[in-house]
DNA sequence: CCTTGAGCCTGTACCAACTACAGACACTAG
DNA sequence: CTAGTGTCTGTAGTTGGTACAGGCTCAAGG
């Protein structure tokens, strides 16, 4: 139905992100679309990078019913940024990584730049 | 010394990243060089990413003195492929977040593109 | 000499965001 | 009727640490 592991959804419901749907006669758990729709709401800020937390934040506006787009865009851009800060940060060991590997002779010997990288005193 | 947090070297002592130092009579830790420029050398990978299974990796080719370059380039090169995907997957998101937050209006309105694009069906 | 504050010691619990059981019941196909 | 799969509950494990609690030790100041 979304693909979303059976468990991980017990789990957003123990964290209070997704009520506790309705149950069968044999206490099955019952979903109707108000509960599918969302979990893709989750399921699409989670794959955005938005923490639960910040998925709460969300999640809260909107229930409130009463969100308006300059509190959900100030929510967004602190994410925004943090991504940001995140590739930032990958980029710099990408670029320490690639050009150390780069020195590599590859071959069975034990002098090694990403060893001496690593070892650097400095 | 190293500015690592105690608690921290605590801990790869746990996982055995770190060797149990000897004791003074008092039972405190007694570090000497070995100990400081092995502990560098882990500070150093974890700032490269690398996790604290592949630190393990490192060391014990290293440990066993009898490393090679190749052997080292493999795990390198590993952790740099998932560096790459990292970063390719954050600027997806980098994308997908700045180019929605962008139409936003920023008003007091209910209507908002970011809880659009999390809604979205398709 | 005594106190006070800091440092270290051990062990355990906590964080995010799940995943993976164990042990019990339910349901479906052959 | 039985085998295999699904769900149910609750708990423990994952990664890389951090944050105590409760106890000792040590150095400085009065």
């Amino acid at each position: 139905m979304t693909g979303c592991n059976l468990e991980t959804i017990r789990y957003y419901e123990n964290i209070g992100v997704m009520p506790e749907p309705p149950r069968s006669s044999k206490n099955y758990r019952v979903y109707d679309d108000s509960h599918v729709t969302r979990l893709r709401f989750i399921m699409r800020s989670r794959e955005l990078g938005f923490t639960l937390e910040e998925v709460r934040d969300l999640l809260a506006l909107v229930d409130g019913g009463a969100q308006t787009c300059g509190e959900v865009q100030v929510l967004a851009n602190t994410h925004l940024t943090s991504v940001r800060t995140k590739i930032a940060d990958l980029k710099r060991i990408e670029h320490v990584l690639s050009s150390t590997v780069a020195q590599c002779t590859g071959d069975d010997v034990p002098e090694c730049p990403v060893i001496d990288a690593l070892t650097e005193v400095a």
